[in-house]
DNA sequence: CTTATTGCAAAGTGTTTGCATCTTA
DNA sequence: TAAGATGCAAACACTTTGCAATAAG
């Protein structure tokens, strides 16, 4: 067993609630892959595999990773929530670019600066953030291309 | 006709639509609130008010204040959008206390920088960004009163 | 008088819920 | 074998769309 699953398991006992396979290749398919993802493709990337699964099951389990942190949830537009791992993953934020849509990631030590300044001025006991920036990726403008970014989703 | 009025009058008739009583009523209401709606807020204001208005109407004319930047869409949660007027006011972001569900407001001149030189090492134009913390305000946990707070919705 | 805009209601989309059936502990 | 979990479909909440009636330019 991995340590992904190990916590996985261990949060469910905690919790009393049973370790079932389909909770358990939740996690699984989650962790493998690379990529942001939605309820509808990983409900659509499991049925592929001939995994018996429901779309209630996926928000069931979605809703028991997100509280043992091991999952992630993002609301990148307006629409439907995106979801990515979070395990032993750097700390990152967001660039989302309004013309096609993709999401790249960065990385930016002052953020944690700000946060805890932040909350202790205002007396706030911030538990996470959650920074997005929005603009487009120059792909377009100046035909390059996008090697140089970290790509996700 | 108020600064507001002007801007919105004007991109009407730079994108050749049509100034209509509902659309500057919807205009005018927004600018009136102080804090945070959503479109179901804003209706039930509206009809208390007598206004003959629809929740398409709604939709329809926000779309257009947010293209003109008179008005800017949050997401806080999972639900429903939230708004506020944005003409001549301090560049902000929120923070959100996860026990009550309040949003205050706070300002930090470093997040512009961040922005900056985010966007010229990976080669984005941003345009604008929205940061979140999330956490618990205190009010609670010591039972202070909120008026070191500027809270908003 | 032409065509965009409106109000209404129906349709869409993503998420949650109710319930009979199944399965873990 | 009892209580929790599953799958299905219906319900939900918010948003968008289609269309006939209306009104701005």
């Amino acid at each position: 067993m991995n340590p992904v699953e190990e916590i996985f398991s261990e949060y469910l006992a905690a919790k009393a609630l049973r370790k079932t396979p389909e909770r358990m290749a939740v996690l699984k398919e989650i962790y493998e892959l690379t990529s942001h993802f939605n309820v509808d493709s990983l409900l659509m990337d499991m049925k592929k595999k001939e995994y018996r699964i429901s779309r209630a099951t996926i928000y069931n389990t979605i809703e028991l990773l997100l509280d043992c942190s091991l999952l992630k949830r993002h609301q990148f537009g307006k629409n439907m929530a995106q979801f990515e791992k979070s395990y032993e993953f750097k700390q990152h934020d967001h660039m989302i670019c309004l013309d096609c849509d993709k999401v790249f990631e960065f990385c930016d030590p002052r953020i944690q600066h700000i946060q805890n300044t932040t909350g202790s001025m205002l007396n706030f006991d911030i538990t996470h953030h959650s920074l997005n920036f929005y603009g487009n990726c120059s792909l377009l403008r100046e035909k390059k291309s996008c090697e140089h970014l970290v790509q996700k989703g």
